[in-house]
DNA sequence: TTTGATATCCCCCTATTATGGTATTGATAG
DNA sequence: CTATCAATACCATAATAGGGGGATATCAAA
């Protein structure tokens, strides 16, 4: 059986020593490099070919944030596990997009990162809870809006308008003639403070009006 | 020390029945409910004031993630975590965005349920490694962009059109001529493909051209 | 050197949208 | 019963946007 390669980044020295002991204990790892900084990063990659990435968040030169992006030019299949020591510095949903696979906190590594690894290599998505809760709240959309206080028509024809189509076709949609669609589109203006089709469509969209 | 409150809506009767008795073993909790559907989801929750809800995905009648939808208008607090077969079907991030807290498939009831709890009541967000997968895909973003080529200008000016600007203020702020500004915006349409302020704003923000 | 892409500017004409009115109907809340 | 609101509809005028041209300058690549 092929050994799980695995490269780690993390500036913290005994942190990086220790990852790298508590991995060797498992023969199925091979670490193929552990490194202070991510300025190699593109090189170390394409030699170390690894399964698994570790990467610290807060590096000095290039940031793990950045160090993602450049990996994710050019390796899709890399398992990359972010290490961060804060759940709320904002860094989580810019490594999430940037196309890490987890996110762990440093306070979790020890009991968590050798099942982090094998959950991640299994097509899974290993976070520490406090992380997995703010990305769940991110998703949370709280709805109690209207706060402009749309009409259920009105709504509609801003729906309808923020799809990009115009006036005399809404008009067709719904049934109704050009000239009511008009007047509904005077209101939802009264009603947003805006004064041209661009801005109403901006701020649904924007603010999920619709 | 106060029990915590477990209420269960679970459709197959023996999964309920079982979930009930690996529950019950914990004398610090107190199943405070079980039901086979969600028709009285509301004066159930009222009544048991539960601090976990353990809620099937697939139920006749009213589903689980209506059955979120309206717990969420009265009650803030309880912890929802959802149960499902299968990990692909759409509800994920329906429910998700309703309001719940966690998401387990039910394969991985018997084994997670218990720490799941206890991690959902500690703040976190306790997910089965496939569903973490989906949610943090979600998250990622494709770059493959300037699918319609537009130069760095074009999508300069097409930022500035979708936020609501008119033509004169766009030229205005870029210090160009408003004729200038009519002759990028008539190659961002054609680049589109659209005819229209609002369908080019439409297409903009829905797929993040800018 | 010529070509192609980009950015800049102008003109003409038409279509659509914005603003300000007024008015009728039906439902609903006082 | 009547005041209000939502939805419907129309008119007139002004402002903005859309579609068709044509033109010049720059820069980099062919």
């Amino acid at each position: 059986m092929t050994p799980i390669r695995i490269l780690i980044f993390e500036d913290n020295d005994s942190l990086r020593e220790g990852l790298c002991q508590l991995l060797m204990l498992r023969e199925e790892y091979t670490i193929v490099g552990d490194y202070g900084d991510a300025r190699q990063v593109k090189e170390v990659v394409i030699k170390g070919r690894p399964d698994v990435i570790l990467m610290d968040i807060d590096m000095p030169g290039t940031n793990g944030v950045e160090a993602v992006k450049q990996i994710r030019e050019y390796d899709q299949n890399a398992q990359i596990i972010m290490l961060t020591v804060f759940d709320d510095n904002g860094h989580v949903f810019d490594a999430l997009k940037a196309g890490a696979n987890g996110y762990l906190l440093k306070r979790n590594v020890s009991d968590m990162m050798v099942q982090a690894i094998e959950e991640v290599l299994e097509g899974g998505a290993p976070m520490s809870p406090s992380i997995a809760r703010l990305v769940i709240n991110q998703l949370h959309e709280q709805r109690p809006i209207n706060l402009y206080m749309l009409s259920d028509r009105e709504k509609e024809i801003l729906g309808s308008l923020a799809k990009g189509n115009s006036f005399k076709l809404i008009a067709a949609d719904l049934g109704i003639s050009f000239e009511t669609v008009r007047t509904h589109i005077k209101r939802i203006y009264d009603k947003l403070h805006v004064h041209s089709q661009g801005e109403a469509i901006s701020k649904a969209l924007n603010e999920k009006l619709v």
